[in-house]
DNA sequence: TGGGGGCATAAGGTGGGCTTATGAGTTGGA
DNA sequence: TCCAACTCATAAGCCCACCTTATGCCCCCA
């Protein structure tokens, strides 16, 4: 073996497209993600073996299969620990991506059991609940660790419904208006957004689209009775004129982008699409696209305890 | 066993925080994920099986062992096929964002061997590298599923270096100058985002930010030398006043998220952070917080073939 | 010069996930 | 009416990936 000293600052090197199939087949496993973003963090094999509850050994022997699958080196080791490559600090950050959204997975997951010793029962809509609240779980933990939460996901009825009746101690809803019962505070808005690929017409427009030109054209659009096709209709007086209805927001946003036609989506569901010119907002005029979410309680009840907690965090 | 009939739409259940460490521990593999996204889409057990190239059996099980450790119901059976439950719908959104990221990092891993065959052959700062080409080989695989990539990744001068000798087809850079012997174009902006956590005094403010005042105030900040702080330093004529100096971008964000102040971040590596109110933007005036991120190749010699191709992607 | 921290290698155990083989429920057409 | 085709579940067995323990080499420093 060869000791390399660590001062070789030879640039990352890296190549090609391969067949394809089977992802999990070419991407390290969660475990092995984390050992790398522990060694980045401490320095040592050793080191971050501890940390995860292995031993020496199997993080190395670890680190070094991912090296083989991947065909990189990742990791200098020398006999003073372990420091990464200019292309492991590259494959660091793309899998800190990953773990990050296993971690929102996780937050989602674990709240998602039917427990019954929860100290806080949250109650939201599916938007809510898909896009925001794993975050605000992750943010809770790090403040509150030993508050388990539990959350039923429905729509504005049910979730109404669970906080009138005392089944969940907070909700979160979507929309304009609010049950009778209960209290509520403007936490987030969610704005539709209109977006096409980079390379479509709209992109290059100076002028905002108005009412008329988007009810006139036909757009790439969630199924009827989704709820940003609500909101959308309402804005436009029920004029939504579909090109093609698609049953999830991914294939809203993977279509859109291949430039099949304009789409409306959700703010929050974007973001990485926007920020990588996947997509590209074109601005709207005269056209009340956004809506309030809101959190809810039972009128008079003023959230305290862990759900004042959970509510801070969501406030603006 | 029951044949639930797929039609009972009781609301997602779902509860409490537990002990913690060792995430891969609590959260389905990826081959696990990818499976549930296949029956989510394909609506059978084994149709998803048969995707895959595994035995009906072996995805049955494993969507089972998934429900186990989840302690969630994810899948309705039926003889005739199977639906996501509620749960399983909302799981599946979560899986989806972690699999998008592993496929991200595919893209990039793949691009790192170092591999002769390569039809494309590109160079990149680390900010581009890190945060867009991943992105921009996913969209091109999925256009010419037959181009292979290389990637080599390194500061501005290994980049021009790499595109002049020939050694790279097309290059990527950021900064305000371009060496000579090359030509560019301007394919995005790199735009420095003063952000807070969302209960920081600045986030009430209703004036905008001056020069001045940024930098009179301490600010989160990555480590001298850093992209990011040289455009920081530039635009404020050197004046930028540390309040912590971290090494990574991830721990930047989790500083200002957890309120240690106010940092200076590129738009590139927030997104979420901003969507999800973990972090919200400070407008600034009259200060020069962007950067052009350029594609360069030899004067003259317009790049053709899939060069063309990458470079046809990425433009606005 | 010995101790401690770093990493690698070798040998052995265990379990998760795969396969094949089979059975049972539902649907629809011969 | 019954068989073919689809669905999923269960059982038995195999194999490999990953872990552990035990050991050795290298380097630095007191």
């Amino acid at each position: 073996m060869s000791w390399s000293d660590g001062t070789d600052d030879q640039p990352v090197r890296a190549a090609g497209a391969a067949p394809g199939g089977g992802l999990s087949h070419r991407v390290p496993e969660l475990g092995a993600l984390e050992l790398l973003l522990a060694v980045a963090r401490l320095g040592s094999l050793g080191r971050a073996a501890r940390e995860l509850g292995i031993t020496q050994p199997a993080a190395s022997s670890r680190i070094r299969s991912m090296e083989r699958q991947l065909g990189v080196g990742l990791v200098d080791r020398s006999p003073r620990g372990s420091r990464l490559t200019d292309a492991g600090a590259l494959v660091t950050d793309w899998a800190r991506r990953v773990v990050e959204a296993a971690e929102a997975f996780d937050a989602g997951a674990q709240a998602l059991r039917d427990r019954r010793d929860s100290r806080l029962r949250v109650a939201a809509s599916m938007t809510i609940a898909e896009y925001l609240l794993p975050g605000w779980l992750i943010a809770l933990r790090g403040q509150r660790p030993d508050t388990a939460v539990s959350l039923l996901a429905g729509n504005s009825t049910v979730v109404a419904g669970r906080v009138l009746s005392g089944e969940a101690d907070l909700g979160f809803v979507e929309g304009v208006s609010v049950a009778d019962g209960l209290d509520s505070v403007v936490i987030a808005h969610d704005r539709l957004i209109v977006v096409t690929a980079p390379g479509h017409a709209w992109a290059r427009r100076r002028r905002a689209l108005d009412a008329g030109e988007l009810a006139a054209t036909p757009l790439i659009l969630r199924e009827e009775g989704s709820g940003t096709r609500q909101v959308l209709d309402a804005a436009l007086g029920g004029l939504a004129r579909p090109l093609i209805e698609l049953s999830s927001t991914t294939a809203v946003k993977a279509s859109a982008a291949s430039g099949a036609g304009p789409a409306v989506l959700s703010e929050l569901a974007l973001g990485e699409e926007l920020s990588a010119r996947r997509l590209v907002e074109i601005p709207v005029e005269g056209v009340r696209l956004s809506r309030d979410l809101r959190a809810v309680w039972p009128t008079g009840h003023r959230p305290a305890g862990p759900a004042r907690d959970l509510l801070t965090l969501t406030r603006s």
